[in-house]
RNA sequence: GGGAACAUGGCCAAGUGGUAAGGCAGAGGAUUGCAAAUCCUUUACCCCCGGUUCGAAUCCGGGUGUUCCCUCCA
């Protein structure tokens, strides 16, 4: 069996060879700190921390690498706008992103380069095009020389006459930007205007350009080829072909082997993006649901189709969140009554036919939903089980297999980032004590024997509330807590 | 106008030639004083029209619809 991922390059899916066997180069497109992040930025991350995950549990050494762009025009206004540094804008949102994707689950990059520590580096690569005749300077700008890169639209599908005749009398307007010698030329490096941040460079003062900074950060970091490319859809272009003109012209090798592209949420039908404003931040969305509640949402979808965030879906992941948990807190909640020995767990293989399967679903581009409905199987089995226990019955699975099962779906779990919530809501926090619920179940049952069931169910309601629900067994009544 | 994709049950979503995974929601039954708790059972001819094939949701052609990109964007 082999991995399969779909290259954005060739529009198909391709057999995954990494460049030196055992080992993956991947970088993927961070985030332009100048706002919170929002469930856009935790699908691309999500997705890209899963493929990184399943990469290093199929026994990749695997090299992460995600840039924040902390040289902007937008973070440059808010920085205006806000009295303060660029740098003050950035690190404010570096943090943010952190504090947030963190929650998430998201493992940390290996590095995290930013635009700023590379300025050396981007110089060196903007020279190199202009020594190539890729580039030229312009009045203290300096512009890519698009017609003069052969392979200009090969990811994104579009060649230059498609672009010209498509261009819908958008570029030919042209009258603002009379340095640059061709329409789709794109900046490198921009000249400060007065009073702005800028960095001291063979011609002049200025800043670089939006694109040049990942071709140099990656090539700094990674090397002149990696592996894998990955990013949200909507950087296909300009932003990635730019990147394979500006590396790959300075380079004369491919950038990557493999581009790969997650899908957008929508929220109504429409892309949620900044500038239409319909965005939801990730730190307001994790007010009211929970971290592992997004990343099954987000799971459960293919990662290259569009994916609808609507109340009734993250409702729907809620639920199935519960589910989920129930089943891989099973161990935790009934391994010892069981008679597990938990601190030897790792002696218990996982089940290979279960592993086998989610191996095939995830080899085939990554296929989280497919992987999920193999594990939601487990989940629900054990979660019977515990149901079962509760209510006092008799398993059905064998409890060796239980086990087995548990520790399968503990580890599969994990190679998809989705981790137990932890069920802390121990007695005595600010609620009621054990012993005050079995007083209360004690006076209830009174009232039952009485036929007072207005009174008994006014208790249970009341525990209820309290996130304490009571189960009524032909021997007795027990509770358990939310 | 140009480029790229997508279209599966009430909702979400797998499945890329051999009689439709999974999640959510719903229904029926069991249990119960009742029950939102639990257990069991259960719900699809895959946008439309042609074509290829012994056989297609799956391949090809033509429609229709939706989205993304061409401007900052994950």
């Amino acid at each position: 069996m082999s991995l399969v991922i779909y290259n954005t390059q060739t529009r198909q899916k391709e057999t995954f060879t990494p460049i030196e066997p055992g080992t993956v180069k991947m970088y993927c497109c961070g985030v332009t700190v100048y706002d919170h992040c929002h469930l856009g930025h935790a699908r691309s991350y999500i997705t890209w921390d899963t493929a990184r995950r399943y990469l290093i549990w199929r026994g990749y050494d695997v090299q992460y690498v995600q840039n924040f762009t902390d040289i902007d025009d937008k973070i440059l206004n808010r920085a205006i706008a806000e009295d303060c540094t660029m740098a003050e804008v950035s690190e404010t949102y570096i943090a943010s992103y952190f504090e947030d994707l963190r929650r998430l689950n998201v493992k940390d990059a290996d590095d995290y380069p930013r635009v700023t520590d590379h300025i050396p580096q981007i110089c060196d690569l903007i020279q190199t095009l202009i020594d190539r005749d890729l580039a030229y300077a312009s009045g203290g700008d300096v512009y890519y020389a698009v017609q003069k890169f052969p392979g200009y639209g090969k990811l994104s599908g579009r060649s230059e006459d498609q672009m010209q005749s498509g261009a819908s009398g958008r570029v030919d307007a042209g009258s603002g930007e009379p340095k640059k010698r061709h329409p789709f030329d794109f900046a490198l490096w921009k000249a400060a205007k007065p009073g702005e941040p800028f960095w001291e460079s063979p011609w002049g003062q200025g800043r670089p350009g939006w694109h040049i900074e990942c071709s140099a950060m990656i090539r700094s970091r990674l090397g002149d080829s990696i592996d894998i490319h990955g990013g949200g859809g909507d950087l296909v272009f300009p932003h990635h072909e730019n990147e394979i003109a500006q590396s790959e012209g300075a380079t004369g090798k491919p950038l990557a082997t493999y581009w790969a592209h997650n899908g957008m949420v929508r929220v109504n039908g429409e892309k949620m993006s900044k500038s239409l404003g319909n965005f939801t931040t990730i730190r307001d969305l994790l007010e009211t649901v929970e971290p592992m509640v997004i990343r099954l949402f987000i799971l459960q979808a293919q990662y290259r189709k569009p994916l609808d965030f609507t109340d009734e879906a993250i409702a729907s992941a809620t639920s199935g969140w519960q589910t989920f948990n129930d089943g891989l807190t099973f161990g935790d909640r009934f391994g010892a009554t069981l008679g597990w020995a938990l601190d030897a767990s790792a002696t218990v293989e996982p089940l290979p036919e279960v592993v086998d399967k989610f191996q095939t679903a995830m080899d085939d581009d990554f296929n989280s939903s497919a992987a999920l409905a193999i594990l939601f199987e487990l989940a629900k089995d054990l979660r019977r089980a515990g149901n079962l226990l509760v209510h006092g019955e008799a398993l059905t699975t064998p409890v060796d297999e239980l086990r087995h099962q548990w520790t399968t779906l503990v580890e599969l779990a994990g190679v998809l980032g989705l981790v137990a919530t932890s069920t802390t809501a121990t007695a005595g926090d600010e609620g009621l004590t054990d012993a005050a619920i079995e007083a209360l179940i004690a006076q209830r049952q009174q009232a039952r024997a009485d036929r007072n069931f207005a009174e008994s169910d006014r208790i249970r309601d009341e525990l209820k509330a309290q996130g304490i629900t009571l189960i009524d067994k032909p021997d007795g009544t027990v509770f358990v807590r939310d």
